[in-house]
DNA sequence: CAACAGACTTGAACGCGTTCAAGATGATCG
DNA sequence: CGATCATCTTGAACGCGTTCAAGTCTGTTG
């Protein structure tokens, strides 16, 4: 359904990878005289070796205690040939968050095939995010830190993040799509609906970085309240009387978030 | 009016400071003898001069740009002393933090005194914070990288932040009950308010802070927007029809964002 | 006054992220 | 085969935040 949008996770290295002498003429464009670069894909595999052995160890022992030393070592590489393929510590995060996105689409995709009411395929979207982040919570928090930096290309707002966003909106346009509000709702409001669930994923989000309770269980109680109210006030919206608020909110979506958020270019 | 709240930027040191030896036991404790500290305010003058060429190299670098040697250099002190006072460079961001918030507060209590129109009130309210927040626009990318942390004591919702809050949303109080909307509302909505509107200040921070448009004018009119509609939302809940959804949403708020904010202890 | 204690101050040293000049590798060309 | 050139790799070195053992200073006590 939803899930095969966009390859997200295999366009990271325009972002991520920094060029050797001068900035940023990435290795991927093929030389002037149409020779082909090596077939082998020995860079790849160096560079994911790295990625690999810096998650593994950012699961064992969270962001900052990570050294790249230590990355570069138990990968077996230098601690140099990391920033080769990583100009900074806090790129290696990015493949992260790309592989959390996917796993998400295509787990909530499957776990609300089953319903069209929309609150719940809202709320079984919401949870399968929990559900795949909660082996991260810890390590999160550090993650988010770097993530809330608006010059970071980590930033959820960033061009760098737009693949993946993309398959994160693409998702909730497919719980809308999917359910039983989809037919009931004007063009427009349906059009903007889908990024403003991102933004309540988001929300949702910034309550479970925070969140301490054993199993974020707070946070999925949060989940099982917001999410009905949401599909009433969508409910609602098609009724005359709030006609002129809705507009109002409309403009505002559509004015003020969508650009930021990378709908068009900026 | 709302402004003399707190005694907010007084009381930073408790965290700010880090005991010499043991972990914490502050030096503002008397002695078992009951002898006197001395009397001489050495201590806090050399904390303060820490402090203030802490911020103004800031404003002149950035936050990242400036480093403890330079500040300990350029205040006359050694980098050790710095980390007497200042358990980490982080710190030295909450004097900023507090002092904003106080100026802010005092600005707008003076700004909206001459209206009751609620929307205005809230806008010059808003306003007011982008104008006192103007001078740190570059460098608060990277305060609110550090803010954005849960475990960093410079988190908007921290305990240690506590009475920068409190002082906040005392003001977004005095914006209600100064307007000519806060009699014909139900006591606990009117109750609820302050805190939500404190949260669509935070919103507007978030916005502002990835604001890159010339004096920040984008995040200007998404104030002079989203304010009308704040009062016109409110506004509405007072109607019947509305009754239910305002029900459910003050049930949200008082369960899961009060408590996160510390209205309640956690 | 000498001894003491606690507040304050110092700067060398540590560990980390990051940079960079220098080298190794291997495919292609004459 | 040797020369060439881009790609890839190395590890020493740099600058920074932070720590800490060793002071200095100042008021109090016997």
């Amino acid at each position: 359904m939803g899930e095969q949008t966009g390859m997200d996770q295999q366009d990271t290295e325009q972002a991520g990878t920094a060029g050797p002498t001068g900035p940023d003429q990435p290795q991927a464009a093929e030389l002037p005289g149409g020779r082909a670069r090596p077939k082998t894909g020995k860079s790849e595999q160096t560079r994911a070796l790295i990625l690999d052995t810096a998650m593994r160890l950012f699961q064992e022992r969270g962001y900052e205690k990570t050294t790249m030393r230590a990355i570069a070592t138990e990968a077996g590489v230098s601690v140099g040939n990391a920033y080769y393929y990583f100009a900074a510590k806090e790129f290696l995060i990015q493949g992260f968050y790309d592989q959390m996105t996917h796993d998400h689409a295509a787990d909530a995709a499957r776990r609300m095939a089953h319903t069209r009411d929309f609150a719940e395929r809202l709320q079984i979207a919401l949870e399968s995010w929990i559900d795949t982040a909660a082996p991260y919570h810890e390590f999160s928090a550090q993650f988010f830190r770097t993530a809330a930096d608006p010059s970071s290309s980590l930033s959820p707002f960033s061009n760098e993040s737009h693949p993946a966003r993309a398959t994160a909106v693409a998702l909730f346009r497919d719980v809308l799509t999917g359910s039983e509000l989809a037919p009931k709702l004007d063009a427009e409001l349906a059009d903007l609906l889908p990024e403003l669930l991102w933004l309540h994923l988001m929300i949702v989000v910034l309550y479970w970085v925070f969140d301490r309770t054993p199993d974020t269980e707070r946070t999925r109680e949060f989940v099982r309240r917001s999410t009905p109210m949401a599909g009433r006030v969508i409910n609602l919206s098609r009724y005359r009387v709030f006609r002129p608020i809705v507009r109002d909110a409309k403009g505002l979506i559509q004015d003020f978030i969508l650009p930021t958020i990378g709908r068009t270019a900026k």
